[in-house]
DNA sequence: TTTCCTTACGCCTATCGTAAGCATA
DNA sequence: TATGCTTACGATAGGCGTAAGGAAA
């Protein structure tokens, strides 16, 4: 098969038709240029070039040629340059995992940002729960996760991202939404809507903890594992919610939030989790970018 | 740059995932392998492989090359295949000329028998008038031309392609439309749309020696240059006309067609003419075709 | 200890440049 | 005779194969 050199001197000869200035063009004598092409021509097994001591002109063959080999060149510096930008992290895919719930809240923000910073860098978002996340970032399928805090994380870093402040969700009708903020005492024996302790352990946890050192005891009607399901009920009417501040992004119309009065520890926090030993070289400038 | 042979062994590499197996498929030995695959990289200024002694596996540079490199081999192998393909004459572009005229006849069955027997041919039929063809044919631009026939072509090869009998078109209420056939002399002192001396030298100079071979004189109406106009005219009752017979597949209301009784040296040949040092490999299998 | 990629080194092919050859206007 | 492509030929760089090196399971 030709090479890609004989392909440049080819284009050389053909544009300027002249094989000396082509030569020249190419920082080489005109003798070997003359064997690249006759090597070339006898690799296609077809005449590419009518030449004499006074004319050089293409045949028919080297006219379907030419615009093949100056599309192969093209092709081939384009690829060394995306390559390179890829390896640079100037380009390429960054596929982040989110929970629903923190989706509401940071997502956008963070897309401007990585959009800034990184504009040739396309960037995949996958809606994964916590679990799913971490074997994602296992096979290589994600690049970075956003998950609420679990322990066993052996092999992967990771860092907290974002504290969020819990808020109260509670129906239209009910009396507390006259108060300006909640305190948690005022969920004590009232209908309440709780996280599900499989699917949403973290705030299961965190809420169970919450009312156990205030020791309140709410009214656990029902227990699901996705907020927008929690604000369902709560709008249906069955009994008041707590959840971090970025859930009231979600509107229903018989929902109203109130702030939680409580201490600044009982946050919902998000954490940043990724692989350390990820090849992708954008992962490296995305997290110098955080 | 970096060089085809390159782009193989990075694609075998690739896909073995395994230097030995990839220099065995490659014919050749593990360690100027690597070699050509560590010039790569160098070349392309990022890592394609991570590699020890138990694994190879693509970076993500290595991700977004390998499918370049693929197409680049592809397209060059397709570029090769195409150019010897043309040069052998098995693909590529005939362009023919053709006088109004001459198309009507012939050229539908010279289309198929040019398609059947060249398929990857493509075939660019030109409307000229002689002179115009032997320009084209002089600056390349036509391959083959079908011209009436003309003296001065040294340049160029030709040879008679067919010969058309010459029929008479009359207008509907002519008295001469009763007959099956028409003798030149029905025609003497009768209105007659002739061809012009100028745009149409060659039946205007054929014309005129067959009346004046046979002592006959048309009262001439008008000189036309073009055979539709001729019908035109003689659909408007103008007057008779003598044309090829391939003129009698325009069909207009008020024309009749009848065939003329003459020696069968009258008759219009149609020449075919081309350049005999034509680099189109496809002009030589058409000669040979014809 | 085995596997398997890399480094080292000698050989050889292939390309380059210089110089001569040759055809054309 | 001048121009310009091709052929000839010696020097050299670069690729190949063999052999040794080294890291990991």
């Amino acid at each position: 098969m030709f090479e890609l050199s004989q392909l440049r001197c080819f284009v050389a000869v053909a544009e300027q038709l002249h094989f000396g200035r082509a030569a020249d063009q190419l920082n080489m004598t005109q003798p070997p240029l003359s064997r690249q092409i006759q090597l070339l021509e006898r690799e296609l097994d077809a005449p590419l070039l009518i030449r004499n001591s006074r004319s050089v002109r293409l045949t028919s063959a080297g006219r379907v040629f030419l615009p093949e080999a100056k599309r192969i060149l093209r092709l081939s510096d384009n690829a060394r340059r995306w390559t390179q930008r890829v390896w640079r992290g100037e380009a390429g895919t960054l596929r982040i995992g989110f929970t629903a719930a923190s989706g509401y809240g940071m997502l956008p923000d963070l897309m401007v940002k990585v959009h800034a910073a990184m504009p040739g860098v396309d960037v995949v978002l996958r809606e994964m729960v916590t679990s799913a996340q971490v074997d994602a970032l296992a096979s290589g399928v994600l690049d970075v996760g956003f998950i609420r805090p679990v322990v066993a994380l052996r092999q992967f870093e990771s860092r907290e991202y974002l504290r969020e402040h819990l808020v109260a969700a509670l129906p239209a009708d009910d009396p507390l939404c006259d108060k300006d903020s909640i305190q948690v005492q005022d969920l004590h024996a009232r209908p309440f809507v709780m996280f599900s302790p499989d699917a949403s352990s973290y705030f299961h946890d965190l809420l169970g903890a919450l009312f156990m050192q205030n020791k309140v005891s709410p009214d656990i009607v029902h227990q699901v594992g996705q907020m927008h399901s929690m604000l369902a009920l709560v709008d249906a009417g069955f009994g008041a919610a707590l959840l971090p501040e970025a859930a009231a992004r979600l509107q229903f119309p018989n929902v109203r939030f109130r702030p939680l009065q409580a201490a600044s520890d009982w946050t919902a926090k998000l954490n940043m989790i990724w692989d350390p030993d990820s090849e992708n070289p954008v992962l490296e400038r995305f997290l110098t970018l955080i």
